[in-house]
RNA sequence: GGCGCGGUGGCAGAGUGGUUAUGCAGCGGACUGCAACUCCGUGUACGCCGGUUCGAUUCCGACCCGCGCCUCCA
């Protein structure tokens, strides 16, 4: 299979390191706030590249860390007037929650930075001793990027076009622009923890370094996250696990696309982002995941109403293949076409908009058993959707239970009943009164669908 | 300014040197008491200009446009 690999900028055939073992990293979460659909989108993007992979044999070892002291973490918890660990520990909570009803499995290991310090602190120790960072005045230890030739290998850039366009409030205590802090001394009354410079607290990029390097080693296979942290979280990552083990630090590095709301980035800084759960309160969990999951992981994608409520009716022709069919069992059904057509899209850098027009077609090809009468083929096809949707993480639930769910204020009981008034009325010809309860039951969301077996809804 | 990515049919979104993406929406037909669901059929496409080629949406070059990073951000 091929991965596109963004430091090289190309597709490249996977090998790990060991035949069928992978090690992989993905910057997760810093906890000062909700999540928003950005994250989602990694969450998402990973969690399918993690499926994948198992799907196809490989023993995943998945590291996703959290960064649970910072800046902006400080600036918001003394802006609450809490203590900085207890907004992180809701955070994280919250995290926890929207990422289970995204769907996404948990990481094998998921490293706090504030659990790592010894490490981190030796890292820097290294780093000092070998002459890639230095104590400055101002009690900080800074990491000196002329010390790392290969700087900017992975975002492309030049050392000397960064140092010409460095910002003019240039930190005096670095001896170029461009080095960056390991190790931040404390402010008075600031929490901190003592290391050989002082009481002070980890840089925000020598944490991933410490965490990655402890739970996978100096070396390893791919390492991910959003694609604002190409430059400079991850160059600098290089920069010090190289300089620290003297091993090349990651084989291949994954940058998943961003999401756009009104073609611009959608950021904390910009203002214009939507937590994950605002937007669990307008849609389905499943077609929120389904709507990332639609489109290429490096692609960007816009952020819509229009776009959200299109996954949602494409999803529903899904599970409407799905409805009324008991899927055969799982492992009777052998590798068909659609299989194979599923894992040349995926293999090819993880294409998951190809590998759903495969779901398309297989249920497709439901609706023409079922058209049929051949119940037999049409629940072996059903049994190959939902193995293929396993694999993005789709269509695990039955159908009932997802057209079903948030009915709003008629009760699954009051529908029936209406269903059942409707069924009378339609016997009797009364197409009046029948017409008129399923009027009022779309004026109140509900769907619904008659077939030869009887009348099924949906919330709408 | 530096570096990088992209421009596909009404919309979303894959892909390919010559042959159907897929879905949504639309249209015609079947099914239906009428609808919905489903099935069958169907139209509109590869930013612009050159080049390579028997043939380019697909390769090469120029141009136009959009976006991202260069500062905390997934």
């Amino acid at each position: 299979m091929r991965i596109y690999n963004t430091l090289t900028r190309q597709k490249e055939e996977f090998k790990p390191m060991e035949p069928r073992r992978v090690r992989m990293y993905v910057c997760g979460m810093t906890v000062y706030d909700y999540c928003h659909l950005g994250h989602a989108r990694v969450l998402v993007a990973f969690d399918v590249i993690t499926r994948y992979l198992r799907h196809r044999g490989y023993d995943v070892h998945y590291v996703r860390n959290i960064t649970d002291i910072d800046d902006k973490i400080l600036a918001r918890a003394e802006e609450n007037g809490e203590v900085y660990s207890d907004l992180t520990g809701r955070m994280i909570r919250a995290m926890h929650e929207d990422e289970a009803r995204l769907g996404v499995l948990s990481p094998d290991e998921e490293p706090r930075a504030t659990a790592y310090i010894d490490d981190i602190i030796a890292m820097i120790h290294r780093l000092i001793a070998s002459g890639h960072a230095y104590e400055a005045a101002n009690g900080d230890v800074y990491f000196a990027v002329e010390s790392f030739p290969d700087y900017g290998k992975l975002s492309k850039k030049k050392l000397d076009d960064l140092l010409a366009g460095a910002r003019v409030d240039v930190q005096e205590a670095k001896r170029s622009p461009a080095d960056f802090a390991l190790w931040k001394a404390a402010k008075p009354g600031e929490v901190s923890w003592d290391s050989p410079w002082g009481e002070g607290r980890p840089g925000w990029h020598i944490e991933c370094s410490a965490m990655s390097t402890k739970c996978l080693g100096d070396t390893f296979d791919i390492h991910g996250g959003g694609p604002d942290l190409m430059f400079p979280h991850h160059e600098n990552e290089i920069a010090q696990s190289e300089c620290a083990t003297g091993h090349k630090f990651v084989h291949t590095w994954m940058h998943a696309g961003a999401i756009r709301v009104n073609k611009e980035k959608m950021s904390k800084s910009l203002g214009n982002f939507f937590t994950i759960r605002e937007i669990l309160e307008k849609y389905p969990a499943e077609v929120v995941r389904y709507f990332l999951v639609s489109s290429h992981y490096r692609s960007q994608v816009d952020y819509s109403e229009d776009n959200l409520e299109e996954a949602g009716r494409t999803l529903s022709r899904l599970y409407h293949a799905l409805r009324g069919i008991t899927p055969a069992k799982e492992g009777a059904v052998p590798e068909t076409e659609f299989d194979r057509q599923f894992a040349e899209a995926m293999d090819d850098d993880f294409n998951t908009a190809g590998a759903i027009a495969v779901l398309h077609q297989v249920a497709n090809e439901i609706n023409q058993f079922r058209r049929d009468g051949d119940t037999e083929q049409a629940h072996r096809s059903a049994a190959v959707l939902v193995r293929l949707g396993g694999i993005l993480g789709l269509l695990q639930q039955s159908p009932d239970a997802f057209f079903q769910a948030d009915t709003g204020e008629l009760s699954a009981a009051d529908i029936e009943a209406m269903i059942q008034a409707r069924a009378d009325a339609r016997k009797a010809k009364n197409f009046a009164e029948a017409d008129r309860i399923r009027d009022e039951l779309l004026e109140k969301g509900i769907i619904l669908d008659d077939s030869r077996e009887g009348t099924s809804w949906r919330r709408a």
